[in-house]
RNA sequence: GCGGAUGUGGUGAAAUUGGUAGACACGCUAGACUUAGGAUCUAGUGCCGAGAGGUGUGCGGGUUCGAGUCCCUCCAUCCGCACCA
C-alpha cells in the first residue's frame, strides 16, 4: 500500500480536532511544561516557509515533552493590533477589524495544514475586548502604583498617599521625578489638582511632556526601537523630534532588576548583551561645581552645575566643564560677551538632527560661555563650554572634562587649546588621552599614588564628606512612551476631569474601541479617536456616551490616544493559562500552576522591545502579588531567518549597426553615427524577441572576460544570431550579440527546478516573454543563476508552506525544515533537499510491510540484536539531541535508523512501534496512521510514552580501533573490547599492518585510549 | 570604535567532554530496471595525484601523543550598540 500523505494528513487533522487531542487543563497531577511561540502579527501576506521554522521546532519539543509525561501548555494566538491593518484601513476605508479577521483566518488555515499540537481553545487576540479589558486593567494597576526603593518593589499608591498624609515626602525612598519637598501639613492642604500633579511624579505610568519621535506621515509617535536610521521601521517614513504630552511608563524604576534578572535566564549571550547595553548602567558620582559668574559681590553659593562622571578619581585633571547646548543653565550662566555666539551655537546645534550629531564625529565644535566654575577641591577657575558631543538626555547633561583621561575631552581640549593636566604617573599623554584604568594617580592631593579602583572609592568618599556630590549609578534606559496617535490599538481606560486623568473602575471595563469614519488624525491634529462621536465617559451611568453630552460635571472626555503595540504582547503568556476568565486576567490557581514559560521560541529582533517590556510588566505583577514569578521566559531560543534562494535569467540585447559604418571607428561624424545607431537599435530591438543566455556560459565570461572568446559560444548562439539577422530586413544592418551587458532578471522559483528553467512555463509567465529565445546548454536546457536574499514577493523567491504541504505533505515539510540545519542559524531555503526527506518517510512507511488492505505484516517475536542496537542507538541520540535543541541531527538519526532497519529487513513489531513514538513529534500524521494500523486504534500516539533507553543493547564485544601514527589515522583493527590497554598495545605493535609503518623502529610512545583510539608516536 | 555570533566539500550540514574530519541528505558521475515518472535499486563522489601517496575545517602561530574543538594574533561576513561622560 502506497504512502498517501494527503489523505492521511487530512484524516488526522480532522480526528485531532474532533477528539480535542491537544486540549490541556490546569487540573492535573502531572508536572507542567510551558512551550510558547512568539506572538505573530497576522500580516496580509500570510506565512512563508521561514515563519513556521520556530513553530515546528517548538511543536516538536512540546510533543516530546508530552511523551515524557509532562502536562504541556502549547498555545497560539495573535498580536492583532498594529499599524499595517491601520495603514490598509486608511488607504481603503476597510475596518481594521475586518482585515485583521481575514488575515487571522488565513494564518489559521496555513497553521492547521502543518499539524501543530496547539490547544486552540486557548487562542487569544490582543484586539478582542475580552482580552484588552485586562490590558487596560494592568494599565490602571500601574497608574495606581509607585516604586518604593527601600522595599525595592512596586507598591499601591494608596500606601504612598497615607505616607504623605503622615510625614510628607522628605524621607520616602521612591523612584520619582518629584523635586520639591513637602511636609504632611502641606500635603493635606494641597488642592486635588496639586495632589494629582505630585502623584504623577510617582505613578508607574504617568503623563508628561516628552520629546518623542513624531512621524508626520503616520501621524503617530514611535518608540526608539521602531525608528531605524531616522525613518519609521514600518513604512520608512521620516521621523522628527516633537514635544508632546504623553503617557509614559516608569520602566527606569526596574532598570537594576531588569539587569540583574538576566543572570537567571537561559538566553543567548547576544540577547543578554543587547539588553545590558540598552539598560546601560554606569557607576560613578555626581559632583557639584559651584558657579562663578564673574560679577563681584554676587552670591553664587547656591548655584552650581551638577556633572556625572564614572571617573571621580580623575577629578584633579579637570580643566574645563562642558554642557549640552540644551542644558537649562546655559542661558543663565552665559556672559553678555558671549551671548550672541552661544545663541548662534545653540541654533546651529538644534538644526542638526540626532542622526547628524551622531554621524559627524570628526568635526569638533564647541563654544565658550564666558562663565566659569570653581573646582570643588582645588578652588581653581575652569571655563564652561557648550558642545554638542554632550547629550542633554544622558546623565546630567554636563560633564567635567578630563582631557588627560578621556579621548573626546582630549580632542576637544587640543582643538581649542585648552590646557591638559596630566594626573597619571609615568604616562605619556602628548599624543592621546590615557583611558586605561591601570595607571597610578599623580598630582591629585589625597588621591596621589593610588590605583584607579581605590582612588574612585576614596574620591566618592571625599566628595560626599565635603557635601559636593555623591556616589551615583546612572542608567541609559529611558522611561518608555506609552501613547500612540493611532486608531487600531487599546483605548486607555482614562477620562479627563479638569484636565486631570481619572481611571475607570475595573467593573466597567473594557472601554471598547469606538467607531470612527476616518482612521486619520483629525484636521486640528488630534489622534484618530478625535473623529469618534461617541467617546465621552458618563460617570453617573458608567458608560461611554455621545461627545455632545460632555458637561465636565458628570460627563467627561475620554483619552484620545491608544496604547502601543507592545502593550498587549507584554503579558499575553499569562492569559493563555486561563484565556476565558472574565473576573481576572487569569485565575490564581492557573497562573500558580503553569507559571512562566519554560521554552520561548522566537526571533532575536525583539531584544530591546517586547522582551524588555514583558519582563518589566512581569516584575511589576510579581511585586503587586498577582503572579508567583519574576521572569516571563526562562529559556529562549532565537530561530534564524530563512532566506530565499532567488533564481535569475540573463537577458542580452543584440547590438545593431549599419554595416558601412564601423561602430567602433572614431570618425568625425561620430556623433551623428551614434545617434543613427541608437535610433536603429531602439527600433530594431523592439522588434526582436527577448533573448536569454544560460548561466554557465555567462559564468565563464564573468570569471575571466579577457580570455573569453567566440569559441566559448555554442551552436545555439550562432542560431540566434542567424535568427536575428533574418528578422532584420535592411541589408545594410549588421548585428552583434555580446554578453557583457547581460541583465539579470528575477524569475519565479516555481519555474525553476534544480536551476533548470521550465522554458514553456517561463514563456507563459509573462506576455513579454512569450516569444523568448534562449541560448541554451548543449543538452538543450537553460541553467539559471542564483543568489541568496531575503524572501520577498518582488524577488519571486517566496515559498509558502501551503505549496509544499500540497506537494510533499506536512510531515515531510516539518522534517525538512528541521533537517535544514540548527534552528538558531540563518540559512537559505532550497527545496532541492526535500526529496531526500520525503524518501525517508516513504522508507519508514515501507518498513511496515503493508498489504493491499493496509494491514501491516509484522513479526511479533523477539527483536534481533541488530534491531535493538539500531533502535536504542537512536533513542539515545534523539533524546540527547532534543535536550540540547539540536533538531536537525535527530532527523539525520531517524534516517540512519530507518536505513539500518531496512537493511536488516526488520519487521519486528516491538521495534517499529517504539520507532513510531520516536518519530511522532516530527511526523505526527504518519506516526498516528501507522500507530492505528498496528492495532492501537483506541489510543493516539500522542498518549504513548517516550521509549526508555537501555545501554545494554549498545555494548560491543569488538571494537574497531583506529590506529594512528603521530596522530594520523593509518588503519583500523578490530579487537575485543575486553582487552586491556597493554594487550591492545602488544597486538597492534606486532601486527603486520603496523610493521609497515614502524619500519623496524621502536616507537617512542604508545597511547591507548580504551574503546577509542591507539596512537603510536615515532 | 565597542560588544556578540559565525566561518568545515559543488550545496545544507555532522563531529555533545580534545581521540577515525565530512555522518545524514542534496547534487553530480557511472550502471541496472523500466509501460520514460521529478520512480526504484547498485557503485562512486573533500582536494591534488595515473598510482603509491600527499594534503585538508577562514589566515598565521602555540599547547598536546593527538586540535574543527583549547590559547594568542589577524582576516571576512552578519547582528546589536555607538559622542554614554
Amino acid at each position: 500500500m502506497e504512502y498517501n500523505f494527503n489523505s492521511i494528513e487530512q484524516k488526522w487533522r480532522k480526528r485531532w480536532a474532533d477528539n480535542n487531542t491537544y486540549k490541556v487543563s490546569t487540573d492535573s497531577n502531572k508536572e507542567k511544561f510551558y512551550v510558547l511561540d512568539m506572538f505573530p502579527y497576522p500580516s496580509g501576506a500570510g506565512l512563508h516557509v521561514g515563519h513556521p521554522l520556530g513553530y515546528i521546532a517548538s511543536d516538536v519539543y512540546a510533543r516530546y515533552k508530552r511523551l515524557q509525561g509532562f502536562n504541556v501548555l502549547h498555545p497560539m494566538g495573535y498580536d492583532s493590533f498594529g499599524l499595517p491593518a491601520e495603514q490598509y484601513a486608511i488607504q481603503t476605508g476597510q475596518h481594521p477589524e475586518l482585515t485583521t479577521k481575514e488575515n487571522i483566518a488565513r494564518y489559521r488555515d496555513q497553521l492547521d495544514k502543518i499539524g501543530f499540537s496547539y490547544d486552540w481553545s486557548r487562542e487569544v487576540r490582543t484586539s478582542s475586548p475580552e482580552y484588552y479589558k485586562w490590558t487596560q486593567w494592568i494599565f490602571i494597576e500601574l497608574f495606581n502604583s509607585w516604586y518604593d526603593k527601600s522595599a525595592d518593589k512596586a507598591r499601591s499608591i494608596t500606601d504612598l498617599i497615607a505616607l504623605f498624609e503622615k510625614e510628607g515626602n522628605a524621607s520616602i525612598q521612591a523612584v520619582t521625578d518629584q523635586e520639591t519637598v513637602f511636609t504632611a501639613a502641606e500635603w493635606n492642604v494641597f488642592s486635588k489638582e496639586e495632589k494629582e500633579a505630585v502623584l504623577q511624579n510617582y505613578r508607574l505610568t504617568y503623563l508628561a511632556d516628552s520629546w518623542v519621535n513624531w512621524c508626520p506621515a503616520l501621524g503617530t509617535v514611535l518608540a526608539n526601537d521602531e525608528v531605524v536610521n531616522g525613518v519609521s521601521e514600518r513604512g520608512g517614513h521620516p521621523v522628527e523630534q516633537k514635544l508632546m504630552r504623553q503617557w509614559s511608563m516608569r520602566i527606569k524604576a526596574y532598570a537594576e532588576r531588569l539587569l540583574t534578572g538576566l543572570d537567571s535566564l537561559d538566553w543567548t549571550d547576544s540577547i543578554k548583551d543587547i539588553q545590558t547595553n540598552w539598560i546601560g548602567k554606569s557607576k560613578g558620582a555626581s559632583v557639584f561645581f559651584p558657579l562663578w559668574r564673574g560679577i563681584e559681590g554676587e552670591d553664587t553659593s547656591k548655584t552650581h552645575i551638577e556633572v556625572f562622571t564614572t571617573r571621580p578619581d580623575t577629578i584633579f585633571g579637570v580643566t574645563f566643564l562642558v554642557l549640552a547646548p540644551e542644558h537649562p543653565l546655559v542661558d543663565v550662566i552665559t556672559t553678555t560677551e558671549y551671548a550672541d555666539k552661544v545663541a548662534e551655537y545653540k541654533r546651529v546645534a538644534s538644526l542638526k538632527s540626532e542622526r547628524d550629531r551622531q554621524s559627524d564625529v570628526k568635526n569638533i565644535t564647541g563654544q565658550i560661555t564666558g562663565a566659569k566654575a570653581i573646582h570643588p577641591f582645588t578652588g581653581a577657575e575652569v571655563d564652561i563650554w557648550i558642545a554638542d558631543y554632550v547629550l542633554a538626555s544622558y546623565g546630567t547633561g554636563a560633564v567635567m572634562a578630563v582631557p588627560c583621561g578621556d579621548q573626546r575631552d582630549w580632542d576637544f581640549a587640543t582643538h581649542f587649546n585648552i590646557p591638559i593636566k596630566n594626573i597619571f604617573q609615568d604616562k605619556d599623554i602628548s599624543k592621546a588621552a590615557y583611558t586605561e584604568k591601570d595607571a597610578l594617580i599623580a598630582a591629585s592631593d589625597f588621591l596621589t599614588g593610588l590605583e584607579a579602583k581605590v582612588a574612585i572609592e576614596k574620591a566618592i568618599e571625599a566628595i560626599e564628606n565635603k557635601g559636593i556630590g555623591k556616589g551615583k549609578t546612572n542608567y541609559r534606559l529611558r522611561d518608555a512612551v506609552f501613547s500612540r496617535q493611532r486608531y487600531w490599538g487599546e483605548p486607555f481606560p482614562i477620562y479627563y476631569k479638569n484636565g486631570l486623568p481619572q481611571t475607570i473602575a475595573v467593573e466597567h471595563l473594557p472601554i471598547v474601541l469606538p467607531e470612527v469614519e476616518k482612521y486619520l488624525p483629525t484636521e486640528d491634529g488630534q489622534p484618530p479617536l478625535g473623529n469618534a462621536t461617541v467617546w465621552a465617559w458618563d460617570t453617573a451611568n458608567n458608560k461611554v456616551v455621545e461627545n455632545s453630552k460632555i458637561d465636565h460635571q458628570t460627563v467627561f472626555p475620554l483619552e484620545l490616544n491608544t496604547m502601543p503595540g507592545w502593550a498587549g504582547s507584554s503579558w499575553y503568556f499569562l492569559r493563555y493559562t486561563d484565556p476565558l476568565n472574565t473576573n481576572a486576567f487569569a485565575a490564581k490557581d492557573a497562573v500558580d500552576y503553569w507559571k512562566n514559560v519554560d521554552l520561548y521560541m522566537g526571533g532575536a529582533e525583539h531584544a530591546t522591545g517586547h522582551l524588555l517590556y514583558a519582563r518589566f510588566w512581569t516584575k511589576f505583577l510579581y511585586d503587586r502579588g498577582y503572579i508567583p514569578f519574576e521572569e516571563p521566559f526562562q529559556k529562549m531560543i532565537n530561530q534564524g531567518m530563512i532566506l530565499g534562494r532567488s533564481s535569475f535569467v540573463y537577458r542580452i540585447k543584440p547590438l545593431f549597426y549599419y554595416t558601412n559604418e564601423d561602430p567602433y571607428s572614431l570618425d568625425k561624424k561620430i556623433d551623428i553615427d551614434i545617434k543613427k545607431n541608437v535610433d536603429l537599435n531602439m527600433e530594431l530591438t523592439r522588434q526582436m524577441p527577448p533573448i536569454f543566455i544560460t548561466y554557465s556560459i555567462l559564468k565563464k565570461y564573468l570569471n575571466d572576460p579577457y580570455s573569453f572568446s567566440d569559441n566559448n559560444f555554442n551552436i545555439e548562439h550562432k542560431r540566434i544570431l542567424k535568427l536575428i539577422k533574418e528578422n532584420v530586413q535592411n541589408q545594410n544592418v549588421s548585428v552583434e550579440l555580446s554578453i557583457n551587458d547581460a541583465t539579470p532578471i528575477h524569475v519565479d522559483i516555481s519555474l525553476v527546478d534544480n536551476d533548470k528553467l521550465d522554458l514553456e512555463g517561463f514563456k507563459k509567465w509573462r506576455s513579454e516573454y512569450a516569444n523568448a529565445e534562449f541560448i541554451l546548454e548543449n543538452d538543450g536546457t537553460y541553467i539559471c543563476g542564483h543568489e541568496v536574499e531575503k524572501m520577498s514577493k518582488s524577488k519571486y523567491n517566496v515559498q509558502t508552506p501551503d505549496e509544499l504541504v500540497e506537494k510533499y505533505g506536512a510531515d515531510t515539510l516539518r522534517c525538512y525544515e528541521m533537517f535544514l540545519g540548527p534552528v538558531e542559524q540563518a540559512k537559505p531555503w532550497d527545496t532541492k533537499g526535500i526529496n531526500g526527506v520525503s524518501n525517508f518517510l516513504r522508507k519508514l512507511w515501507r518498513l511496515f510491510n503493508l498489504d493491499e488492505n493496509g494491514s501491516p505484516r509484522l513479526d511479533e517475536g523477539e527483536p534481533s540484536k541488530d534491531n535493538l542496537k539500531s533502535l536504542h542507538k537512536t533513542i539515545k541520540k534523539v533524546s540527547d539531541d532534543l535536550e540540547r535543541f539540536s533538531f536537525n541531527t535527530c532527523v539525520s538519526n531517524f534516517m540512519i535508523c530507518v536505513n539500518e532497519l531496512s537493511e536488516q529487513k526488520c519487521t519486528n513489531k516491538q521495534i517499529l512501534e517504539q520507532l513510531l513514538v520516536l518519530v511522532s513529534p516530527y511526523a505526527p500524521h504518519i506516526a498516528e496512521e501507522l500507530w492505528e494500523k498496528m492495532g492501537n486504534g483506541a489510543t493516539s500516539v500522542t498518549q504513548a510514552s517516550f521509549p526508555t533507553f537501555n545501554e545494554a543493547y549498545l555494548v560491543e564485544d569488538n571494537i574497531e580501533y583506529p590506529v594512528s601514527f603521530n596522530g594520523k589515522m593509518r588503519f583500523k583493527m578490530p579487537l575485543a573490547a575486553a582487552l586491556s590497554p597493554k594487550e591492545v598495545e602488544e597486538i597492534v605493535l606486532n601486527s603486520p599492518e603496523a610493521a609497515k609503518y614502524l619500519e623496524g623502529k621502536t616507537p617512542k610512545k604508545v597511547i591507548v585510549v580504551p574503546g577509542k583510539i591507539v596512537n603510536i608516536v615515532m
